[in-house]
DNA sequence: ATCACCCATACCGCCAGGGTATCAATGCCG
DNA sequence: CGGCATTGATACCCTGGCGGTATGGGTGAT
């Protein structure tokens, strides 16, 4: 059985994830035929029928399902090669660290400065990107290190929690809701989340009603602010940033049964960098001598209203 | 910067390894020219040096060191999700389980009955290889879960401890260190252990005057064994292979301060197979039900004399 | 029954990538 | 100090794999 290229797990996965050969051909930007019969090809080499389709439907086989998995760790893994000698080619070297903005629990500068006096230290760069998108940037060599919200898809990283706090929800200071002074998951049945916001990590506490599609696409935190305070949306987020963001339209109110939200330092399992080592060990003394009241706020004192 | 292609790894890899174009271009049964060109063009791809090139010699440079790590697990990846799926497609899926043979310290057939009674069992198939061969067999695929010795190269894998045992050496029963009872490294210094012998778990305890290559290949234990009876080579192993192959020729004797050797069920870290874990569950309780005394032979009583 | 949709097949053209021949730089040795 | 062997780089050619266009054929909806 010959070797698989990138190029084949590439169509594989468009495949996959569109079911629908013609649009995984518009996204792929190439023509629908040689597609399916590059999928076609790979069925042949694996000796495995990836696909069960009619001219009406495509669905994945077991078969399939094992190889989409595969597929999309292969493909981060063959992208963490290039990106990773990339970064090592570079004449003057950084320690690239991934967070989402504002949700760093307001560690960050201290942690940096904890950071910069390690000997090993290579200069920081942030690399920001949207929820959860951490640890694959972690994972396809976009980041060295991240600071992101436990739980998360945590295959091949290594993680140390930093800190644990109260999570908040975000609600209109008009809103009715505001009036009270602690909730329940299933008030908020209806609202509408910001796009792209954390439906995995809540998923256990929020009702299947609390849609993660907003009407308008949010990208910063201020829009997300901002759409909170019209009433558009509801917004869950930690106690920290509760306390560094208040708004006078906006109130934040703990929901009972909400998991907590911990923030933690992670790193791909593999990493040999001393960087690294001395960012990690500089983020955990940082959390260590921080503190602890200051922010663990208590869920019966919410930080606006 | 385009993706990567899975031949320009092999490439690179078979390259960094010979440190050698034209044995390199062998290896890959290719000509040289194509070869060095197409890591000028991936250089080029990733704007970085990867080799330090004369005519009389080729050097990697430390984004090459870089890239030959994660290009070697990237192509891991490549070739799990061949083989996962080719596996995962057949009509008969098997539970595929990596050991070396007779290093399974006497539990498989007793771990194999209790798999066998658990409801997720697939039927078994074993997957014979090389000392240490087992941690790559899992991470590229052509296993599903593996019984093995710790500590190996364990990136990507989750592991299990079963049970502990003293490691004993194999000496020609005529040796004169076999009238001592017990022995330390240095006396072992000059000896030569078997074809891919395991130098990295013993290294610690290890003399560096122990070579790892043997004048003969052997592949299999009995031709060790013999090898070992003849004097030609000193062979490590746990206490349990001891006691199953006493042989009147072969002399087993303790080590002082040689580390201990764990047997260990191990499994791809995100395994989600159920039968994989009716293996793991399977291994655990047959090694906890297992009377430790009859495993843990005391190091002051050698097998056979 | 017609139509629209969508995957498969047939056929064509291009260029990426491999082969051969050769050059050029380097270290060895007489 | 000058040939010689070694080895990576360059020049040039050619083949086959891959993508494009046109079209077929099967299926569900109205």
């Amino acid at each position: 059985m010959g070797d698989l290229e990138v190029r084949q797990l590439r169509y594989f996965v468009a495949v996959a994830e569109e079911l629908h050969f013609g649009r995984a051909a518009a996204r792929l930007d190439m023509a629908q035929p040689p597609l399916s019969r590059a999928i076609r090809a790979l069925e042949r080499q694996l000796d495995t029928t990836l696909f069960e389709r009619t001219t009406r439907q495509v669905a994945l086989t077991p078969a399939g399902e094992v190889l989409l998995r595969d597929a999309r760790t292969a493909l981060e893994a063959v992208t963490a090669a290039a990106h990773r000698a990339h970064q090592a080619g570079r004449t003057a070297p950084r320690l690239r660290i991934a967070l989402k903005a504002d949700l760093d629990g307001g560690l960050l500068p201290r942690i940096l400065d904890a950071y910069a006096a390690e000997a090993a230290a290579l200069p920081p760069e942030l690399v920001l990107g949207g929820y959860g998108e951490q640890p694959q940037a972690l994972r396809d060599g976009r980041a060295d290190v991240a600071l992101l919200q436990l739980p998360c898809d945590d295959r091949g990283l290594d993680s140390e929690p930093l800190l644990t706090e109260t999570t908040l929800v975000a609600l209109a200071a008009t809103d009715p809701l505001a009036a009270r002074t602690a909730l329940h998951p299933d008030d908020l049945s209806g609202r509408e989340l910001p796009d792209g916001a954390p439906a995995d990590g809540l998923r256990p506490a929020r009702p299947s009603s609390l849609r993660p599609t907003a009407a308008r696409r949010a990208s910063n935190l201020s829009e997300i602010l901002s759409l909170v305070e019209t009433g558009s949306i509801v917004f869950f987020a930690p106690a920290s940033l509760a306390r560094r963001h208040p708004r006078p339209g906006i109130a934040y109110r703990p929901v009972h049964g909400l998991p907590d939200s911990t923030l933690a330092v992670a790193w791909p399992q593999d990493a040999r960098s001393p960087a690294v080592a001395a960012f990690v060990r500089a983020a955990c003394t940082t959390a260590a001598a921080t503190p602890a009241p200051a922010h663990r706020t208590a869920p019966h004192r919410p930080a606006a209203s």
